[in-house]
DNA sequence: CCAAAAGTGTTAGACTTACACCCATGG
DNA sequence: CCATGGGTGTAAGTCTAACACTTTTGG
């Protein structure tokens, strides 16, 4: 049951690769990084971050996901999340292949320090994807639409420090509905996931009232309650 | 960048691997099933249902879970859901592996035409297990008990018609806590997630008022609040 | 002092919890 | 006709959505 090096014969290794939906928020819209294929099967046509795991210099495929990011998109210190594993025979016109992937979220400013190259496409609307991409940026939405009403998954589309206003600004987004000023803030409250930072505020863009910058206080946090 | 044939190059694939932590509720308690290794390593000690994915047999993952679920214990249409993968250089003696770890359910009654030799160990306490098996159960564990309390995911321990207390009882083992029998009642009433089977009841084991039996309405529902 | 956005308070109504109660059955 | 578990009703308390209101700023 050890593996062999001949071809075509069942206990032949299937190829294992990872792809990253990175997503981002920009202008109000869920929207995904793509990048130019840079080898074939679709040489040019844009697609998800990915690579093939490469068993000497990956510890894990949470390894090659960081190798990706850094490689194809020059980003460090990622937060990302790993969804589930797409396989098949018919995925890749390669062969049997397994494609592990990950959700990766960021805010749009840090995409200024990324390679150059990368496409933004809505989330809901990315075009016709390579392999069974369409699929998989479909089921990282929906991870983020559900997960996004119980968690502070969608403050990592946020920078570092960030207002309550923005926040919600981008709950509203993430989950596509319009929220109460007043009840958001009582349940963030509730929860104790953000922790003011004394004595700093921003402004908006507009320039009016400026508020209190917060952070988060926990990595990661799930509620038992919608927001 | 297509695979090679020589052995530690970076460019090898990986082993590619499933594990089903294959659940049961026995006597109130959440077990699991395992069987004793048939292979080295670690042959002859209990491990999770698990096996190659085989690239001209199987057509996908999930087929391969069909697969070894047919193979090792004998079942066939049982319930699963993937997990997530594990991978890494460390956690298979033999190299760098990967797993697509599946979860999946079944009322204990159709354990009974299972393969024999299988073992059942509670889920919170299976034993040491070998490669990463610990981890993945325990990963398998939790994700029951958290999406529990917001699916009709538990009813699939049960089999396929039902009292509302044997799935109250369901409900009470797999989140831990008791449930207010009225407010239970309520809330599956609510979610449309059940169909009475009219006419059709079934006594307890101690002979009483026998109950209406139901069955699921729909194949898999999500809540948006706690039971 | 006005406009606009940040931030707080309040109240009607919805929802739950906890418990009491009624029902059906076998012995 | 009683014991037991299945099944239903309800009142007190809690929670929340919706909206009105106050505060802070720049111009």
């Amino acid at each position: 049951m050890t593996a062999r090096t001949s071809s075509d014969g069942d206990f032949d290794r299937p190829i294992l690769t990872v792809d990253v939906v990175l997503m981002t928020l920009l202008e109000g819209h869920l929207s995904v990084v793509l990048a130019p294929r840079a080898i074939d099967p679709f040489k040019g046509k844009p697609a998800l971050l990915g690579g093939y795991v490469r068993v000497n210099s990956d510890a894990d495929a949470d390894a090659t996901v960081a190798r990706v990011l850094s490689e194809k998109a020059k980003l460090k210190e990622v937060y990302v999340e790993q969804l589930r594993t797409f396989s098949g025979r018919k995925r890749d016109p390669r062969g049997w292949s397994a494609s592990i992937a990950y959700i990766a979220l960021l805010p749009l400013e840090r995409l200024e320090q990324a390679a150059a190259g990368l496409v933004l496409k809505p989330a809901d609307n990315p075009g016709n994807l390579p392999f069974d991409h369409n699929a998989i940026v479909g089921a990282a939405r929906d991870r983020l639409r559900t997960k996004g009403a119980y968690s502070t998954l969608p403050a990592r589309l946020l920078p570092p420090t960030f207002t309550l206003p923005e926040m919600q600004q981008v709950y509203e987004a993430v989950i596509g509905e319009r929220l109460d000023q007043s009840s958001f803030r009582r349940k963030i409250a509730e929860l104790g996931a953000l922790e003011p930072i004394p004595g700093e505020t921003r402004r908006s863009v507009t320039v009016r009232r400026p508020a209190q910058l917060y952070r988060l206080a926990a990595p990661i946090t799930l509620f038992d309650k919608r927001l």
